[in-house]
DNA sequence: CGGCATCCACATGGATACTG
DNA sequence: CAGTATCCATGTGGATGCCG
C-alpha cells in the first residue's frame, strides 16, 4: 500500500470517523438504546461542553453514523440514533475494547 | 459506562494507541514483514518528515506495539518489528478496513 | 542513517455567555 | 433545551537544519 492508496483506504476512513475525544463514548451510549435525547447524552458525559458534544454529533451525522431527529417543541427535543451502518461497528468495537483491556498498564 | 470508567476503558486505550496520522500506515507496513528498517519505512511514506515518523514510532514503542532493534554501525541501522500483542490487532484492523471500504463516499 | 532542535501553522477541545 | 458565538489553551504535525 502506497501513500496515495492510503489516503482513501478503508482503515484510514474508519479511524477518522472514530477520531474525536468523545466519539467512542457517544457510540457506547447510543448502542445501548434505540434513540437518546441530547440532554440525556450530555448528562452521561458531564465533562464535555454542549458545544463540543454538538460538534462531535454533527460530525457523526455528516459521516452517516447517526440520524438526528428533531421534535418541534419549545423547549426543543432532539434525539439521536445510530444508523444501521454504525451498528455494524458494534462487534468490531467490542473486539478493540477487549484487546485494550488485555494490555498491561 | 460512566465517565470515570470510560477514561481507562479498553476501547479508549485502543483508539489512543491507534491515534496519530501515520500510525495505521506504520502498522500496515510492519504487518507485511518481520522487521523493517527505518529508512525503508520512511521511503514508503515520503510525505512525512523523519521527525514525525520518529515520534510516532517512539509512541508505538512506549505502548509496547513495536520493538526497536539497533545495530551499532556507522551509518546507524535501526529496525522495527511488531510485538505479539500488536499482531493480535491484525484481524481487527482488517475488519475496520473492510467496514470503511463499504462506506459510500 | 537515524534521529533531535527549532520554529511554525492549524486543528481540536475547553470555558463561558447568549438565544430562539 | 439545544444549540451558537466568542475567546483561548494545548497538541499535533509540517519544514528545515544539524549532528554523531
Amino acid at each position: 500500500m502506497n501513500f496515495e492508496e492510503f489516503k482513501n483506504c478503508g482503515l484510514r476512513r474508519s479511524l477518522d470517523i472514530l477520531s474525536g475525544k468523545w466519539k467512542p463514548l457517544i457510540f457506547q451510549n447510543l448502542f445501548e438504546k434505540d434513540e437518546v435525547r441530547f440532554i440525556e447524552l450530555w448528562r452521561n458525559m458531564p465533562r464535555v461542553s454542549k458545544k463540543v458534544l454538538s460538534e462531535q454529533l454533527k460530525q457523526l451525522e455528516e459521516n452517516h453514523m447517526i440520524q438526528r431527529i428533531e421534535v418541534y417543541n419549545f423547549p426543543p427535543e432532539v434525539y439521536y440514533k445510530l444508523t444501521d451502518k454504525a451498528r455494524e461497528l458494534g462487534p468490531i468495537l467490542d473486539q478493540l475494547h477487549q484487546w485494550g483491556n488485555e494490555l498491561a498498564h
